[in-house]
DNA sequence: TTGTATGCGTTATCAG
DNA sequence: CTGATAACGCATACAA
């Protein structure tokens, strides 16, 4: 059962397509009798425009890529997938996405399917390789980078990390906690690419110190826990977490509170504190980061939420003015901010 | 920067474009002398195909759409999506995503977002409105439905959701369990539409009473708690299986097990039990269904996993098979496994 | 073995 | 206010 098309709805119209065209858009000058004629032609007709045809001939397809690392391992991308489609959504485009899994060689492939189906921009959530975004500046295509960067020169939009991280220390240190652990990634493992700002993992890392000092609490070095957030190839179990708070626990004075920079690395933490017979939050505080996981954790986590809503949907708006203004607008980072929950609670045995 | 055409390749190297498309698609005749010198063009050139203009000349856009209830509520949801993606990838195809959220109104609205894009086919994971599919048929376009049955006439590929159940419900009752409490969903809230076969929740449900029976357990219906998996507006937490584990937990004779058959519905079920001071599995036993969160929880979960991958896989094969042979071919209902984790254990104080 | 020509369904320009 | 007509980039039937 072919479609309709315009020229079959004209046909029963007795008009031209242009003139169907012009009813469409609601452009142009039609007489009232004429579009009434037109479009009850349309609904006899059931047409629905082709935006395939469309996408050829404007030489635009409504259509952006949106790159990511891996959509099923952390959460944390599906939810900046979703908001991004949702507002592209509402400006009448459709989004392709593409996981490279960490993969350079992936990404490259993933970015030639964006060139071949055409599509009017690409998100990075998050980008590998620059020479890879390279294809698509050659193709004439806007790329933007979200929440980390991987190449210079490519525009972008932030997270502030250290915002809510600073919150999440003064949380921490509100509630007497001194001995304070740190599990998070490892800005030589993790970092990519050159940046003009700080890693992610440096802002975190970084916020993590400035709250100890502000509490004038002297940094060990002993908990201070870094690594891989996850391994995309063990399908993103929280692992990591769990190696790294099992050796804090083991420490003669083990930390009253971890700060675990992301909710898969908490999850891991408080399947290790839970196997050590202790409570969270009675016996040890845990905070997240990223709000994903959060809710469903047990106890159910507090941690600092990213923006991923408004990185989906700023991210969609910043790459249509890429794609209408030709020039790529600047935004200030988001800012992530904590969100208190039921596994932090006042420090005991502090000594 | 306008990216290069066919007819742009043909110039520089001297021929026709016809001849460019012959080697393009390696069939018909070629001499190597002037397939060399394509070759040499579409390199120097940085040559790609435009998808779009395929597509319209092809009447094919080697695209399908899939439409799904709330990709970031349940995980479930994204994995089928993910792995659908990456099938459709090996065969040279490419998704768009579509989120109804649990809306009919939605689900017709993203239909026609689906054909106006001139997908090839559209996979439901899973479908709310018998009469939102009519208008995928109207248009000619195929439609499977996955999980889920909600039209009859449209083809389907189902999980037997009993076989993993009933595994669940043997691995409790060979753990000494007797008082086995049963969380789920129930099928007249969350049945739509009409089917031939039993609802995934009688399914489930049933398998329950069926491993009972076969244990020689009488069921209790104060051990049977029926209501929805989450609620899509509260952001999908785990607050439906907090409530009803704490109910449980009333019970003067409280259970020793929960089957809880929704992960998420686990989730709540753990956070409920962690409130009361008990501890999983020693106090009680908890199993759960999807294999979604099952990892990231404390304890990890034991749980009936759902075939997420194959279900995408196939989804998408037989799709494809829909396209190009005209009729979607039966599906074998895809079996449920339980996958054993740290939730469950010997039961205690079985009176 | 290669080239020519036509049309896929729209939109946009131009003339009437 | 309306209608012809020409692309958009590719694939294919048909000629040569």
């Amino acid at each position: 059962m072919k479609s309709t098309t315009l020229m079959e709805v004209a046909q029963r119209a007795g008009v031209s397509t242009a003139t169907v065209a012009r009813v469409l858009k609601s452009n142009g000058y039609v007489s009232n009798e004429t579009k009434d004629r037109v479009e009850a032609a349309i609904k006899a007709t059931g047409y629905r425009p082709n935006a395939v045809a469309r996408g050829l001939r404007q030489q635009r397809s409504f259509t952006i890529g949106h790159m990511l690392t891996a959509i099923t391992v952390n959460p944390f991308f599906v939810n900046v997938a979703h908001w991004a489609e949702e507002e592209a959504l509402e400006h009448g485009y459709k989004t392709f996405l593409f996981n490279h899994n960490g993969e350079a060689d992936r990404e490259r492939r993933g970015i030639e399917r964006f060139i071949e189906r055409r599509v009017d921009a690409v998100l990075f959530t998050n980008a590998i390789a620059g020479e890879n975004i390279a294809l698509l500046t050659e193709a004439g295509i806007p790329a933007l980078q979200l929440e980390r960067i991987r190449a210079v020169g490519v525009p972008s939009i932030r997270v502030d990390n250290r915002v809510g991280a600073l919150q999440a220390m003064r949380h921490l240190v509100e509630l007497g906690h001194r001995r304070i652990a740190f599990v998070g990634g490892d800005h030589k493992l993790i970092h990519r690419g050159e940046s003009p700002y700080p890693s992610v993992e440096q802002e975190r890392l970084g916020a993590y110190h400035e709250g100890l000092a502000a509490a004038g609490i002297a940094a060990d070095p002993d908990y201070q826990r870094l690594g891989l957030y996850y391994s995309i190839a063990e399908g993103g179990s929280g692992i990591e977490g769990y190696r790294h708070t099992m050796a804090l626990l083991d420490l003669p004075n083990r930390p009253t509170a971890i700060f675990a920079t992301c909710d898969i690395l908490a999850a891991g933490a408080l399947q290790a504190i839970y196997e050590r017979g202790l409570r969270v939050p009675n016996d040890i505080s845990v905070v997240g980061f990223d709000d994903t996981l959060a809710v469903n954790l047990t106890p159910q986590l507090t941690t600092v939420a990213q923006p991923m809503e408004e990185l989906g949907r700023a991210g969609f708006r910043t790459a249509l003015a890429a794609i209408e203004g030709g020039t790529c607008p600047e935004v200030a980072p988001l800012p992530s901010r904590l969100v208190l929950r039921r596994s932090t609670a006042i420090a005991t045995h502090t000594n």
